[in-house]
DNA sequence: TAAAAATACTCCATAGGTATTTTAT
DNA sequence: ATAAAATACCTATGGAGTATTTTTA
């Protein structure tokens, strides 16, 4: 059995009139008739009581009728499925974060997502480390990334969202707390929280800003990410340099304050360059067309850089 | 698309591999490469990701393979439905019953198709006239009928049931209620409740007993069927000859008694000759095999017959 | 290099067309 | 007498086969 036999079982069944429902299906009445006479003795039941006059259901051809009608209803609806999924305009988007882009970026970026794409569904993977993202981004785990370049590993393509310069964090009760003007130079000998994971881009770039002043932070604790390092900053327990992002994260107890000289640190999406997940492609093309992305991105270019 | 394409979809789906899945199918794997190739062009979307060495669902792939799984067992199950329907072992038939007979025979072929055939429903019409019933059937609004022979109209078979006796129904309070034996004689002068329908084949079978004596009943009361005939004895009105099988009618105030010379009236099960409805078919070969049906038939062979 | 999918081509089964017959109203 | 389904027969599309090539792990 075919849906060909199912579509002009249906238009007979609709009809009740050979001739009519040939002439509705587009092809000749000796050739319905034919696929009929197929299609019940394919079934070993006869489906239309029927004389030259009178065509009408038999009781297997009621139950068949109500079938098919499910049936080609139910073909319809996946035709269409397909359709909404192979243009990307339906399916589920797996996206990773670095800690404190959930904050500053994922209103925009889900917010964006909801209007231009109304039936896609993300999934968010929050408080990501940037290798864990690369390497769930190759394995498949997820689909987008918002990391901190430079990433690792060929493959990916990456583009930049934002320029963070890096700013200070500092206790409400911290004598720089209310200073007009901040500059490296003024933590020497301030107790310093740093990131645990010395190689991470952030910690890099910090280290990067202090290569430029002739002294190192003078480091009393460790945290293994922005918000924890946050928490500590709030406890009093020293001041931090943070990515601008940050500040979208509401803690009481610290205040952020920019730092001439910080330096910076990127943010970047990456996704997989050959990715044939069609709804991926959307978000993506979505989300590096938007000009509030692409203008934080070239805003946010830090003092020291031409 | 056809479901052959669904079904060769579903079978690489299940195997990620176009050389397994051509061997299950038994087809050559270049035609099942073709096949899938058609689909996805036709649907406009691709549904594998597949190198020489690796085959994997995409999305709409996986969309795809959900619905067809469901489709497919739709379709088996719908093949296996009109089977059960073609064969007979499921449907429903619509029985009209004259009055007594509700009480007297459903029991017996209710549960007599209840065990042979536990998917079959069927739908009871009571109290239906003979003459109504034979339109009825004719009409198509009923499928079997119990009513009194003779029953007019061709294309419509017949089987006697039964043979019934008429019996006198009489008030509890009668002198003939602890009759040991009753004759029509008996009845002379006494108040008789006739049926209202004058060519009913019950009040005809009345008819024909009285004109073996020489006077006509004292007819006082009419009623338009056996029920409503009981009650009026019940409530002493006087007294009737009724069906043997008005025994089965659980009604206090009323006795019945064995009448000599009293008649009989057939009781039949009636059916369109040419119905192709299997259901009908299986219920009623069930019906006329029965056994017990056919004794009592036999059995109630009333004394004034050879 | 070997396994597996894709391509090239050939063939025939069958879906569908036309002409005609049968049948029931 | 006529409308409509069934039958007979023919044609041609495309599904499926065999042989071969391409590709990637």
């Amino acid at each position: 059995m075919e849906l060909r036999h199912l579509r002009y079982f249906a238009a007979v069944a609709e009809t009740c009139h050979f001739g009519k429902a040939a002439e509705r299906l587009l092809i000749a009445q000796p050739a319905l008739s034919q696929a009929i006479r197929n299609l019940e003795s394919e079934l070993g039941a006869s489906l239309f009581s029927r004389t030259t006059r009178h065509v009408s259901l038999t009781p297997a051809g009621e139950f068949l009728h109500e079938r098919t009608r499910q049936l080609l209803a139910y073909v319809d609806d996946s035709v269409r499925g397909i359709e909404e999924i192979a243009s990307g305009r339906t399916g589920v988007v797996r996206v990773g974060m670095v800690g404190t882009a959930a904050f500053s970026h994922l209103p925009r970026i889900a917010s964006l997502v909801k209007q231009a794409l109304p039936q896609v569904t993300l999934e968010i993977q929050a408080d990501m480390l940037t290798p864990d993202q690369c390497d769930s981004l190759r394995s498949g785990a997820i689909d987008l990334a918002v990391l901190r370049p430079p990433a690792i590993g060929d493959g990916i393509s990456l583009r930049v969202l934002e320029v963070e310069p890096l700013i200070l964090a500092a206790p409400t009760a911290h004598p720089l707390a209310d200073a007009a003007d901040v500059a490296l130079e003024d933590l020497r000998a301030t107790p310093f929280i740093g990131y645990g994971a010395r190689d991470s881009a952030v910690n890099q770039a910090v280290m990067r800003a202090f290569r430029t002043v002739d002294f190192a932070p003078f480091r009393t604790h460790e945290a293994p990410g922005t918000a924890v390092l946050l928490a500590l900053v709030a406890a009093g327990l020293g001041v931090a340099l943070v990515p601008a992002s940050a500040r979208a994260v509401p803690l009481a107890g610290v205040v952020f304050r920019d730092v001439r000289e910080g330096g910076s640190v990127e943010l970047a999406l990456g996704w997989r360059q050959d990715d044939p997940n069609p709804v991926v492609a959307s978000v993506l093309s979505i989300l590096v067309a938007d000009k509030e992305l692409a203008e934080l991105a070239s805003s946010f270019v830090p003092e020291g850089t031409p």
